[in-house]
DNA sequence: CCAGGTTGCTGAGGTTACCTCACTGTCCGG
DNA sequence: CCGGACAGTGAGGTAACCTCAGCAACCTGG
């Protein structure tokens, strides 16, 4: 089959992401948190002061799941609310000292595993692939 | 390291499968099927004859949660179970002719899919993006 | 300057897709 | 032929989403 079965890539991408989601899910067990709370707490680290709404829009979930994501990383204490001195209806949320220390620690797993995972590459394919991968992602 | 940021590869990696999940997700719509439930029809159709706890194999699920992606497809008519002859204690799952249209349907809408995301890409990059996704899927 | 619509968050309650545990019926090795 | 392992499922639980309604604060036009 000269054919350039492009469904192959697709399944082939989604396989290779499937272990790698499955590794991070893992690699995250220590902290008890979810994939989801990570990249909640880590879009709260980078920027200063982030509105629920605005973190709802980063999750792509709905305004009313934000609650819920906050309420978690709250109960852990790593963000805490804070009132927004621009608007009284909205509410900042900003990491606490631990938020930002957990935050480091699953960024420095995060990347290990990555490292791990992309060994078996030649750095020339690494290189391609991020290429390639950007190109994808527009 | 020359910055070999393999974290960002990591994070690509992630933001364009999320990508290819979504419009996948959307592209299934039509058939009101969940990605999971296309899945699994696509795995009850490539073999002949699935017991339930195949397909949690397959799927990665408990045994028990394969009853209830089994209920689905059966109470969509794409699926039917079947007394295993060779163990009375088991089904074996089949696709019925709709079941078997439909996957044709979904596998066609998907290679359509997989071929409209990767169209940027040239040829040569389609090539070397699958040979080095192969070495990551081991 | 205030009435009425809009916005930001949250309580209440629903859905979906998982899970574990317990049970029944069947299989099989000693 | 019997005790343990195994296949599927009922019952019931959880996590992460959702929508809808309500409340307080904001903003805009007359």
């Amino acid at each position: 089959m000269t054919e350039d079965r492009t469904g192959e890539l697709g399944d082939l991408l989604m396989r290779v992401a499937r272990t790698q989601r499955r590794r991070w899910r893992d690699a995250l067990a220590p902290w008890d948190l979810s994939p989801h709370q990570a990249r909640a707490l880590r879009v709260v680290c980078e920027r200063e002061g982030v509105r629920l709404s605005d973190l709802a829009e980063a999750l792509h979930i709905a305004p009313r799941s934000a609650t819920e994501v906050a309420d978690g990383l709250q109960d852990r204490g790593l963000v805490a609310r804070t009132p927004d001195p621009a608007d009284r209806r909205a509410v900042l949320l900003r990491p606490t000292d631990e938020g930002r220390r957990v935050r480091g620690e699953i960024g420095r797993a995060r990347d290990a595993d990555s490292a791990e995972l992309f060994a078996r590459l030649g750095p020339e394919d690494r290189a391609a692939l991020a290429r390639i991968l950007r190109t994808l992602a527009d």
